[in-house]
DNA sequence: CTGGGGATGGGGCCC
DNA sequence: GGGGCCCCATCCCCA
Protein backbone atom coordinates (compact mmCIF):
# COMPACT_ATOMS: atom_id res chain seq x y z
CA UNK A 1 0.00 0.00 0.00
CA UNK A 2 2.59 2.21 1.07
CA UNK A 3 4.75 1.30 -1.95
CA UNK A 4 1.50 2.20 -3.91
CA UNK A 5 1.15 5.25 -2.32
CA UNK A 6 4.76 6.54 -2.75
CA UNK A 7 4.82 6.00 -7.00
CA UNK A 8 1.69 7.67 -6.91
CA UNK A 9 2.99 10.62 -5.58
CA UNK A 10 6.11 9.62 -7.56
CA UNK A 11 4.39 10.43 -10.12
CA UNK A 12 2.57 12.95 -9.28
CA UNK A 13 5.35 15.06 -8.75
CA UNK A 14 6.79 14.01 -12.50
CA UNK A 15 3.50 15.48 -14.04
CA UNK A 16 3.94 18.54 -11.95
CA UNK A 17 7.47 19.11 -13.04
CA UNK A 18 6.56 18.21 -16.63
CA UNK A 19 3.66 20.68 -17.12
CA UNK A 20 6.07 23.16 -14.74
CA UNK A 21 8.69 22.78 -16.78
CA UNK A 22 6.52 23.54 -19.70
CA UNK A 23 4.85 26.16 -18.18
CA UNK A 24 7.91 28.17 -17.92
CA UNK A 25 8.93 27.21 -21.43
CA UNK A 26 5.72 28.54 -22.24
CA UNK A 27 6.73 31.99 -20.34
CA UNK A 28 10.19 32.18 -21.51
CA UNK A 29 8.98 32.46 -25.08
CA UNK A 30 6.27 34.91 -23.70
CA UNK A 31 9.21 37.04 -22.43
CA UNK A 32 11.13 37.19 -25.29
CA UNK A 33 8.30 37.91 -27.86
CA UNK A 34 7.53 40.39 -25.36
CA UNK A 35 10.72 42.47 -25.45
CA UNK A 36 10.33 41.98 -29.11
CA UNK A 37 7.41 43.79 -29.32
CA UNK A 38 8.81 46.65 -26.75
CA UNK A 39 11.93 46.81 -29.02
CA UNK A 40 9.97 47.77 -31.92
CA UNK A 41 7.86 49.98 -30.52
CA UNK A 42 10.69 51.69 -28.92
CA UNK A 43 11.94 51.90 -32.18
CA UNK A 44 9.01 53.24 -34.18
CA UNK A 45 8.80 55.83 -31.18
CA UNK A 46 12.19 56.86 -31.69
CA UNK A 47 11.65 56.98 -35.68
CA UNK A 48 8.37 58.84 -35.13
CA UNK A 49 10.38 61.63 -33.17
CA UNK A 50 12.74 62.25 -35.56
CA UNK A 51 10.23 62.47 -38.25
CA UNK A 52 8.45 64.77 -35.95
CA UNK A 53 11.38 66.59 -35.23
CA UNK A 54 11.98 66.96 -39.07
CA UNK A 55 8.42 67.94 -39.79
CA UNK A 56 8.75 70.71 -36.59
CA UNK A 57 11.64 71.74 -38.47
CA UNK A 58 10.39 72.39 -41.56
CA UNK A 59 7.44 74.13 -39.98
CA UNK A 60 9.29 76.45 -37.90
CA UNK A 61 10.65 77.40 -40.96
CA UNK A 62 7.49 78.06 -42.86
CA UNK A 63 5.09 78.99 -40.05
CA UNK A 64 6.49 79.83 -36.74
CA UNK A 65 2.78 79.85 -34.71
CA UNK A 66 3.32 76.06 -34.79
CA UNK A 67 6.32 75.82 -32.72
CA UNK A 68 4.55 75.93 -29.47
CA UNK A 69 2.40 72.61 -30.31
CA UNK A 70 4.85 71.19 -31.77
CA UNK A 71 7.07 71.84 -28.34
CA UNK A 72 4.74 70.59 -26.84
CA UNK A 73 3.84 67.10 -28.48
CA UNK A 74 7.28 66.46 -28.61
CA UNK A 75 7.92 67.28 -24.69
CA UNK A 76 5.28 64.64 -23.92
CA UNK A 77 6.58 62.02 -26.00
CA UNK A 78 9.35 62.63 -23.74
CA UNK A 79 7.42 61.89 -21.13
CA UNK A 80 7.00 65.95 -19.44
CA UNK A 81 4.23 66.08 -21.31
CA UNK A 82 1.47 68.27 -20.37
CA UNK A 83 -1.33 66.59 -22.73
CA UNK A 84 -4.88 66.35 -22.41
CA UNK A 85 -5.67 64.72 -26.05
CA UNK A 86 -5.27 61.65 -26.72
CA UNK A 87 -1.00 61.81 -27.18
CA UNK A 88 0.90 59.63 -25.32
CA UNK A 89 4.32 58.16 -24.48
CA UNK A 90 5.90 55.84 -23.01
CA UNK A 91 8.95 57.17 -20.92
CA UNK A 92 11.70 54.79 -21.26
CA UNK A 93 13.02 54.28 -17.83
CA UNK A 94 16.23 56.02 -17.37
CA UNK A 95 19.63 53.48 -17.69
CA UNK A 96 18.10 51.48 -20.19
CA UNK A 97 18.80 50.59 -23.53
CA UNK A 98 16.64 48.05 -24.13
CA UNK A 99 13.04 47.45 -22.88
CA UNK A 100 12.98 44.56 -20.40
CA UNK A 101 10.42 42.51 -18.60
CA UNK A 102 10.48 44.24 -15.42
CA UNK A 103 10.42 47.90 -16.65
CA UNK A 104 7.12 49.90 -15.88
CA UNK A 105 6.10 51.34 -18.95
CA UNK A 106 4.97 55.01 -17.95
CA UNK A 107 1.67 56.81 -19.62
CA UNK A 108 2.23 60.14 -19.16
CA UNK A 109 -1.18 61.52 -19.35
CA UNK A 110 -2.14 65.01 -18.37
CA UNK A 111 0.51 65.75 -16.49
CA UNK A 112 -0.02 62.74 -14.40
CA UNK A 113 1.50 59.71 -14.49
CA UNK A 114 -0.58 56.00 -14.73
CA UNK A 115 0.33 52.60 -15.26
CA UNK A 116 -0.71 50.78 -18.37
CA UNK A 117 -1.61 47.08 -17.72
CA UNK A 118 -2.70 45.53 -20.81
CA UNK A 119 -3.82 42.05 -21.27
CA UNK A 120 -4.44 40.46 -25.07
CA UNK A 121 -6.22 37.12 -24.70
CA UNK A 122 -5.32 36.03 -28.41
CA UNK A 123 -7.29 33.14 -30.10
CA UNK A 124 -5.93 29.85 -29.00
CA UNK A 125 -3.93 29.26 -32.46
CA UNK A 126 -1.51 30.89 -30.96
CA UNK A 127 -0.65 27.93 -29.08
CA UNK A 128 1.60 27.12 -32.34
CA UNK A 129 4.05 29.41 -31.37
CA UNK A 130 3.93 28.75 -27.89
CA UNK A 131 0.96 29.46 -25.72
CA UNK A 132 2.66 31.88 -23.66
CA UNK A 133 1.60 34.76 -21.75
CA UNK A 134 3.34 37.90 -22.65
CA UNK A 135 3.32 39.90 -20.06
CA UNK A 136 3.24 43.28 -19.81
CA UNK A 137 4.73 44.92 -16.64
CA UNK A 138 3.68 48.27 -14.82
CA UNK A 139 5.13 49.83 -12.47
CA UNK A 140 5.29 48.03 -8.85
CA UNK A 141 5.51 44.36 -10.52
CA UNK A 142 8.50 42.29 -10.32
CA UNK A 143 7.42 39.57 -11.42
CA UNK A 144 4.59 38.87 -13.84
CA UNK A 145 3.85 35.73 -12.57
CA UNK A 146 3.28 37.53 -8.82
CA UNK A 147 1.38 40.05 -10.39
CA UNK A 148 -1.16 40.34 -7.55
CA UNK A 149 -3.71 42.60 -9.04
CA UNK A 150 -6.53 42.30 -11.56
CA UNK A 151 -9.12 44.29 -10.88
CA UNK A 152 -11.96 44.05 -12.73
CA UNK A 153 -13.60 47.18 -12.39
CA UNK A 154 -16.43 45.91 -10.51
CA UNK A 155 -16.76 48.39 -7.62
CA UNK A 156 -17.84 51.52 -8.81
CA UNK A 157 -18.18 52.89 -12.49
CA UNK A 158 -18.24 49.52 -14.99
CA UNK A 159 -14.75 49.79 -16.54
CA UNK A 160 -13.98 51.61 -19.45
CA UNK A 161 -12.65 49.96 -21.75
CA UNK A 162 -12.09 50.94 -25.86
CA UNK A 163 -11.29 48.33 -28.36
CA UNK A 164 -9.11 48.17 -30.48
CA UNK A 165 -10.89 50.73 -33.78
CA UNK A 166 -8.93 48.13 -35.89
CA UNK A 167 -11.13 45.49 -36.17
CA UNK A 168 -9.37 42.16 -35.64
CA UNK A 169 -8.03 40.61 -38.18
CA UNK A 170 -9.64 37.11 -39.55
CA UNK A 171 -7.83 34.58 -38.13
CA UNK A 172 -5.59 32.17 -37.73
CA UNK A 173 -4.20 35.00 -35.34
CA UNK A 174 -6.80 37.78 -34.20
CA UNK A 175 -5.55 39.94 -31.56
CA UNK A 176 -7.44 42.49 -29.99
CA UNK A 177 -6.26 44.77 -27.44
CA UNK A 178 -8.09 46.61 -24.29
CA UNK A 179 -6.39 49.05 -22.49
CA UNK A 180 -6.79 50.30 -19.05
CA UNK A 181 -5.58 53.05 -17.71
CA UNK A 182 -5.58 52.50 -13.66
CA UNK A 183 -4.35 56.40 -12.69
CA UNK A 184 -5.47 59.70 -12.28
CA UNK A 185 -7.35 60.37 -14.95
CA UNK A 186 -8.95 56.67 -15.06
CA UNK A 187 -8.96 56.99 -19.23
CA UNK A 188 -9.19 54.70 -21.53
CA UNK A 189 -6.15 54.34 -23.97
CA UNK A 190 -6.46 52.64 -27.15
CA UNK A 191 -3.66 49.54 -27.72
CA UNK A 192 -1.46 51.75 -29.55
CA UNK A 193 0.32 51.29 -26.35
CA UNK A 194 2.34 47.48 -26.09
CA UNK A 195 0.08 44.99 -25.16
CA UNK A 196 0.19 42.03 -22.90
CA UNK A 197 -1.29 38.60 -24.55
CA UNK A 198 -2.55 35.96 -23.04
CA UNK A 199 -3.37 32.99 -25.01
CA UNK A 200 -6.16 31.09 -23.86
CA UNK A 201 -9.47 29.75 -25.14
CA UNK A 202 -12.09 28.92 -22.43
CA UNK A 203 -14.53 26.22 -22.36
CA UNK A 204 -13.12 25.10 -25.72
CA UNK A 205 -15.51 21.83 -25.99
CA UNK A 206 -13.47 20.41 -28.69
CA UNK A 207 -14.91 21.87 -31.39
CA UNK A 208 -12.67 23.68 -33.74
CA UNK A 209 -15.00 27.24 -32.95
CA UNK A 210 -12.88 29.96 -32.91
CA UNK A 211 -12.30 32.94 -31.11
CA UNK A 212 -14.50 36.04 -32.77
CA UNK A 213 -16.77 37.41 -29.74
CA UNK A 214 -18.85 38.84 -31.67
CA UNK A 215 -19.49 35.73 -33.66
CA UNK A 216 -19.75 34.15 -30.35
CA UNK A 217 -22.09 36.42 -29.29
CA UNK A 218 -20.96 37.80 -26.79
CA UNK A 219 -20.71 40.94 -27.92
CA UNK A 220 -17.74 42.34 -26.51
CA UNK A 221 -17.15 39.77 -24.10
CA UNK A 222 -20.75 38.11 -23.06
CA UNK A 223 -22.18 35.51 -23.38
CA UNK A 224 -21.88 32.79 -26.32
CA UNK A 225 -24.97 32.53 -27.93
CA UNK A 226 -26.56 28.29 -28.29
CA UNK A 227 -28.22 27.05 -31.15
CA UNK A 228 -31.95 28.01 -29.83
CA UNK A 229 -31.56 29.48 -26.68
CA UNK A 230 -28.96 31.73 -24.51
CA UNK A 231 -27.08 29.50 -22.92
CA UNK A 232 -25.45 31.30 -19.99
CA UNK A 233 -22.21 29.37 -18.59
CA UNK A 234 -22.30 30.71 -14.97
CA UNK A 235 -19.04 31.13 -13.07
CA UNK A 236 -19.73 31.20 -9.30
CA UNK A 237 -18.13 32.10 -6.34
CA UNK A 238 -19.88 31.74 -3.39
CA UNK A 239 -19.21 32.82 0.53
CA UNK A 240 -17.13 30.22 1.73
CA UNK A 241 -18.75 29.69 4.91
CA UNK A 242 -22.36 30.99 6.42
CA UNK A 243 -21.97 29.46 9.70
CA UNK A 244 -18.37 30.02 10.38
CA UNK A 245 -16.80 28.02 13.74
CA UNK A 246 -13.58 29.24 13.00
CA UNK A 247 -12.69 25.82 12.05
CA UNK A 248 -8.59 25.74 10.71
CA UNK A 249 -9.90 24.20 7.39
CA UNK A 250 -7.77 25.45 4.99
CA UNK A 251 -10.18 26.80 2.93
CA UNK A 252 -12.01 28.72 4.82
CA UNK A 253 -9.26 31.64 4.49
CA UNK A 254 -12.16 33.68 2.56
CA UNK A 255 -15.15 32.75 4.53
CA UNK A 256 -14.84 35.93 6.80
CA UNK A 257 -14.58 38.42 4.10
CA UNK A 258 -18.42 39.24 2.88
CA UNK A 259 -17.29 40.11 -0.73
CA UNK A 260 -16.19 36.83 -1.13
CA UNK A 261 -19.47 36.04 -2.03
CA UNK A 262 -20.19 36.81 -5.41
CA UNK A 263 -22.41 34.96 -8.50
CA UNK A 264 -21.78 36.68 -11.89
CA UNK A 265 -23.54 35.24 -15.31
CA UNK A 266 -21.79 35.76 -18.27
CA UNK A 267 -23.84 38.69 -19.60
CA UNK A 268 -23.45 39.72 -23.43
CA UNK A 269 -25.22 42.87 -22.38
CA UNK A 270 -22.87 43.37 -19.14
CA UNK A 271 -19.83 41.66 -19.22
CA UNK A 272 -17.55 42.93 -16.24
CA UNK A 273 -14.06 42.26 -17.26
CA UNK A 274 -14.06 39.58 -14.68
CA UNK A 275 -14.57 37.19 -17.06
CA UNK A 276 -11.75 38.01 -18.35
CA UNK A 277 -9.40 36.88 -15.35
CA UNK A 278 -11.49 33.75 -15.33
CA UNK A 279 -10.31 33.19 -19.11
CA UNK A 280 -6.99 34.00 -18.51
CA UNK A 281 -6.81 31.45 -15.68
CA UNK A 282 -7.45 28.77 -17.77
CA UNK A 283 -5.26 29.48 -20.41
CA UNK A 284 -1.91 27.63 -21.17
CA UNK A 285 -1.45 24.25 -19.78
CA UNK A 286 -4.61 24.37 -18.07
CA UNK A 287 -6.53 23.91 -21.44
CA UNK A 288 -4.88 20.01 -21.43
CA UNK A 289 -6.68 19.45 -18.23
CA UNK A 290 -9.97 22.29 -18.86
CA UNK A 291 -10.07 20.42 -21.88
CA UNK A 292 -10.56 17.04 -20.84
CA UNK A 293 -13.19 18.50 -18.18
CA UNK A 294 -14.75 19.93 -20.63
CA UNK A 295 -15.04 17.22 -23.19
CA UNK A 296 -16.88 15.33 -20.42
CA UNK A 297 -19.68 17.93 -20.55
CA UNK A 298 -19.75 18.18 -23.90
CA UNK A 299 -20.40 14.70 -24.44
CA UNK A 300 -23.95 15.68 -23.57
CA UNK A 301 -24.39 18.65 -25.83
CA UNK A 302 -22.69 17.80 -28.48
CA UNK A 303 -22.22 21.25 -30.44
CA UNK A 304 -23.30 23.84 -27.76
CA UNK A 305 -19.50 25.11 -27.89
CA UNK A 306 -18.38 27.91 -25.59
CA UNK A 307 -15.09 29.19 -26.66
CA UNK A 308 -13.91 32.48 -25.08
CA UNK A 309 -11.00 33.57 -26.91
CA UNK A 310 -10.19 36.67 -26.42
CA UNK A 311 -11.38 38.70 -23.53
CA UNK A 312 -8.96 41.26 -21.58
CA UNK A 313 -8.07 41.64 -18.51
CA UNK A 314 -7.21 44.94 -16.74
CA UNK A 315 -4.68 44.46 -14.34
CA UNK A 316 -3.84 47.57 -12.17
CA UNK A 317 -3.06 48.25 -8.24
CA UNK A 318 -1.21 47.41 -5.83
CA UNK A 319 -3.66 45.44 -3.76
CA UNK A 320 -2.20 42.41 -2.02
CA UNK A 321 -3.77 39.36 -2.18
CA UNK A 322 -5.25 37.81 0.15
CA UNK A 323 -4.97 34.50 -0.15
CA UNK A 324 -1.56 32.84 -0.67
CA UNK A 325 -1.43 29.64 -2.16
CA UNK A 326 1.57 28.88 0.11
CA UNK A 327 -0.55 28.37 3.15
CA UNK A 328 -2.70 25.34 0.63
CA UNK A 329 0.01 23.69 -1.09
CA UNK A 330 2.96 21.15 0.47
CA UNK A 331 6.10 21.32 0.31
CA UNK A 332 8.02 20.38 -2.44
CA UNK A 333 5.81 21.75 -4.71
CA UNK A 334 7.62 25.20 -4.86
CA UNK A 335 8.67 24.59 -8.53
CA UNK A 336 5.09 25.83 -8.98
CA UNK A 337 5.01 28.53 -7.11
CA UNK A 338 4.96 30.87 -9.53
CA UNK A 339 2.70 29.49 -11.60
CA UNK A 340 0.05 29.01 -8.76
CA UNK A 341 0.94 32.60 -7.40
CA UNK A 342 0.35 33.92 -10.85
CA UNK A 343 -3.05 32.28 -10.65
CA UNK A 344 -3.46 33.38 -7.53
CA UNK A 345 -2.96 36.81 -8.51
CA UNK A 346 -6.00 36.91 -10.92
CA UNK A 347 -7.84 35.01 -8.13
CA UNK A 348 -7.91 36.56 -5.00
CA UNK A 349 -8.44 39.64 -5.73
CA UNK A 350 -12.38 40.48 -4.04
CA UNK A 351 -12.75 43.08 -6.88
CA UNK A 352 -12.53 40.12 -9.33
CA UNK A 353 -16.12 40.10 -10.72
CA UNK A 354 -16.00 36.24 -11.69
CA UNK A 355 -13.89 33.73 -9.73
CA UNK A 356 -12.41 31.12 -12.34
CA UNK A 357 -13.96 27.41 -10.71
CA UNK A 358 -10.76 26.32 -12.81
CA UNK A 359 -8.34 27.05 -10.07
CA UNK A 360 -10.25 24.14 -8.27
CA UNK A 361 -9.00 22.14 -10.62
CA UNK A 362 -5.81 23.77 -10.16
CA UNK A 363 -3.23 23.12 -12.40
CA UNK A 364 -3.53 19.34 -13.40
CA UNK A 365 -1.60 18.43 -10.80
CA UNK A 366 -3.32 16.49 -8.50
CA UNK A 367 -1.25 17.27 -5.50
CA UNK A 368 -2.82 21.04 -6.13
CA UNK A 369 -6.25 19.44 -6.03
CA UNK A 370 -5.56 19.69 -1.93
CA UNK A 371 -6.30 23.52 -2.72
CA UNK A 372 -10.18 22.70 -3.14
CA UNK A 373 -12.45 23.36 -0.44
CA UNK A 374 -13.35 20.20 -0.61
CA UNK A 375 -9.95 19.35 1.16
CA UNK A 376 -11.01 18.80 4.00
CA UNK A 377 -13.40 15.62 2.81
CA UNK A 378 -12.88 11.72 1.92
CA UNK A 379 -12.08 12.42 -1.72
CA UNK A 380 -10.44 14.90 -2.79
CA UNK A 381 -11.97 17.36 -5.72
CA UNK A 382 -10.22 16.06 -8.68
CA UNK A 383 -12.63 12.89 -8.02
CA UNK A 384 -15.25 14.96 -6.82
CA UNK A 385 -15.33 17.57 -9.54
CA UNK A 386 -15.40 13.79 -12.28
CA UNK A 387 -18.15 12.00 -10.51
CA UNK A 388 -20.09 14.79 -10.19
CA UNK A 389 -19.87 15.54 -13.98
CA UNK A 390 -20.67 11.67 -14.91
CA UNK A 391 -24.05 12.37 -12.48
CA UNK A 392 -24.74 14.97 -13.67
CA UNK A 393 -24.55 14.16 -16.70
CA UNK A 394 -26.47 11.50 -16.85
CA UNK A 395 -30.09 13.38 -16.71
CA UNK A 396 -28.47 15.62 -19.30
CA UNK A 397 -28.72 12.76 -21.78
CA UNK A 398 -31.97 11.83 -21.84
CA UNK A 399 -33.90 15.05 -22.87
CA UNK A 400 -30.82 17.08 -22.77
CA UNK A 401 -30.01 19.63 -21.20
CA UNK A 402 -30.65 22.25 -23.15
CA UNK A 403 -33.44 21.09 -25.02
CA UNK A 404 -36.45 22.95 -23.36
CA UNK A 405 -38.72 20.19 -23.37
CA UNK A 406 -40.37 21.41 -19.78
CA UNK A 407 -38.74 24.50 -18.81
CA UNK A 408 -35.70 25.90 -21.00
CA UNK A 409 -32.57 25.02 -19.21
CA UNK A 410 -30.79 28.23 -20.53
CA UNK A 411 -27.92 28.33 -17.59
CA UNK A 412 -25.21 26.17 -18.69
CA UNK A 413 -22.66 25.14 -15.64
CA UNK A 414 -19.60 26.14 -16.93
CA UNK A 415 -17.86 22.61 -15.88
CA UNK A 416 -20.24 20.55 -17.33
CA UNK A 417 -22.60 22.23 -19.41
CA UNK A 418 -25.22 20.91 -17.98
CA UNK A 419 -28.07 23.17 -18.28
CA UNK A 420 -30.75 24.62 -15.23
CA UNK A 421 -33.81 26.73 -15.58
CA UNK A 422 -32.52 29.32 -13.14
CA UNK A 423 -29.56 31.16 -11.96
CA UNK A 424 -29.85 29.86 -8.59
CA UNK A 425 -29.94 26.20 -9.71
CA UNK A 426 -27.25 25.97 -11.54
CA UNK A 427 -24.81 28.23 -9.09
CA UNK A 428 -26.54 25.88 -6.58
CA UNK A 429 -25.27 22.71 -8.62
CA UNK A 430 -21.80 24.45 -9.53
CA UNK A 431 -20.90 24.05 -5.87
CA UNK A 432 -20.54 20.13 -7.06
CA UNK A 433 -17.91 20.70 -8.91
CA UNK A 434 -16.61 23.78 -6.26
CA UNK A 435 -16.44 21.70 -3.40
CA UNK A 436 -18.08 24.48 -1.55
CA UNK A 437 -19.89 24.16 1.39
CA UNK A 438 -20.83 27.34 2.84
CA UNK A 439 -23.21 26.02 5.19
CA UNK A 440 -21.75 24.68 8.56
CA UNK A 441 -23.33 23.28 10.85
CA UNK A 442 -23.33 24.73 14.11
CA UNK A 443 -23.35 21.77 16.40
CA UNK A 444 -20.65 19.38 14.88
CA UNK A 445 -18.79 21.99 11.84
CA UNK A 446 -19.94 19.42 9.27
CA UNK A 447 -20.82 21.72 5.74
CA UNK A 448 -22.93 21.22 3.59
CA UNK A 449 -23.23 23.03 0.05
CA UNK A 450 -26.47 23.97 0.67
CA UNK A 451 -29.18 25.05 3.28
CA UNK A 452 -31.76 22.92 2.98
CA UNK A 453 -29.37 20.06 3.64
CA UNK A 454 -27.72 21.65 7.12
CA UNK A 455 -31.47 22.11 7.61
CA UNK A 456 -32.17 18.64 6.95
CA UNK A 457 -29.08 17.60 9.15
CA UNK A 458 -29.56 19.31 11.63
CA UNK A 459 -32.71 17.03 12.85
CA UNK A 460 -29.70 14.57 13.34
CA UNK A 461 -28.60 17.26 16.37
CA UNK A 462 -31.99 17.93 17.17
CA UNK A 463 -33.75 14.47 16.70
CA UNK A 464 -36.22 15.59 14.86
CA UNK A 465 -39.12 13.38 13.59
CA UNK A 466 -41.75 15.24 12.46
CA UNK A 467 -43.24 12.21 9.89
CA UNK A 468 -44.92 9.94 12.56
CA UNK A 469 -46.65 6.55 10.95
CA UNK A 470 -50.59 6.80 11.34
CA UNK A 471 -50.60 3.58 11.80
CA UNK A 472 -47.87 2.09 14.12
CA UNK A 473 -47.25 5.94 15.55
CA UNK A 474 -43.34 5.30 14.49
CA UNK A 475 -41.34 8.46 13.93
CA UNK A 476 -39.14 9.30 10.96
CA UNK A 477 -36.78 12.23 10.38
CA UNK A 478 -37.58 12.32 6.98
CA UNK A 479 -41.00 11.99 5.23
CA UNK A 480 -39.38 9.21 2.50
CA UNK A 481 -38.34 6.98 5.66
CA UNK A 482 -41.98 7.10 6.57
CA UNK A 483 -43.37 6.36 3.35
CA UNK A 484 -40.92 3.47 2.85
CA UNK A 485 -41.60 2.42 6.02
CA UNK A 486 -45.41 2.66 5.29
CA UNK A 487 -45.36 0.63 2.16
CA UNK A 488 -42.84 -2.17 3.74
CA UNK A 489 -45.40 -2.50 6.80
CA UNK A 490 -48.31 -1.11 6.16
CA UNK A 491 -48.66 -1.31 2.80
CA UNK A 492 -51.69 -4.05 2.87
CA UNK A 493 -53.91 -1.35 4.61
C1' DC B 1 -28.06 -9.07 3.17
C1' DT B 2 -31.18 -5.73 4.87
C1' DG B 3 -32.97 -1.69 6.83
C1' DG B 4 -32.19 2.75 8.96
C1' DG B 5 -30.25 6.87 8.31
C1' DG B 6 -27.05 10.58 6.66
C1' DA B 7 -25.41 13.08 2.66
C1' DT B 8 -26.19 15.06 -1.66
C1' DG B 9 -27.97 16.48 -6.18
C1' DG B 10 -31.96 17.84 -9.16
C1' DG B 11 -36.64 19.51 -9.85
C1' DG B 12 -40.49 22.07 -8.60
C1' DC B 13 -43.34 25.17 -5.98
C1' DC B 14 -44.37 29.25 -3.32
C1' DC B 15 -43.70 33.88 -1.78
C1' DG C 1 -36.95 36.55 -11.26
C1' DG C 2 -34.71 35.26 -7.07
C1' DG C 3 -34.58 33.00 -2.70
C1' DG C 4 -36.18 29.65 0.25
C1' DC C 5 -38.03 25.50 0.90
C1' DC C 6 -39.61 20.95 0.05
C1' DC C 7 -39.77 16.58 -2.34
C1' DC C 8 -37.55 12.97 -4.47
C1' DA C 9 -33.87 9.91 -5.96
C1' DT C 10 -29.60 8.07 -5.24
C1' DC C 11 -25.39 6.80 -2.99
C1' DC C 12 -23.16 5.41 0.89
C1' DC C 13 -22.27 3.82 5.61
C1' DC C 14 -23.24 1.12 9.45
C1' DA C 15 -25.48 -1.89 12.73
Amino acid sequence: MEVLANAAVAEICKLVDDDYAVFRLEITQSRKENRALRRKLLELKVARERAERTMRERVVASRPSSVKILDRYRGMARGEGHTTGGQRSFVKPAGHNTWRDDQPITVDEGGGTSNQHVIVIESADAEATGPGVKQERSEGEEDPWHSRDIQAGVAGAPPVATEDPTPAPALPRTRRSITEVSGTQNAVLKSETKTLTVTHRLLNTGSDHRSDPERLGLGRLGCPPAPGSEFLPVFHQSQRMVHSRGDSDVLDTGGDDPSYSYATEMDPGNMPLGLETQTDLSRGDWNQYNSSVYSEGRLDKEGEVIVVDEVTVKVEGDAPPTWNADSHLGDGHSQGRDFLDYRESLETDLNITTHSPLHLFGDHDPVSTSMGPSDSHSHNLFDQVLNSNDRARVPAQGVGATSGNSKEKRFLCMFCNKGFSCLQKVERHQRVHTGEKPYSCTQCEKRFSRQDHLKMHLKVHTGERPFACTHCGKRFSERRYLRIHQQKNHSTL
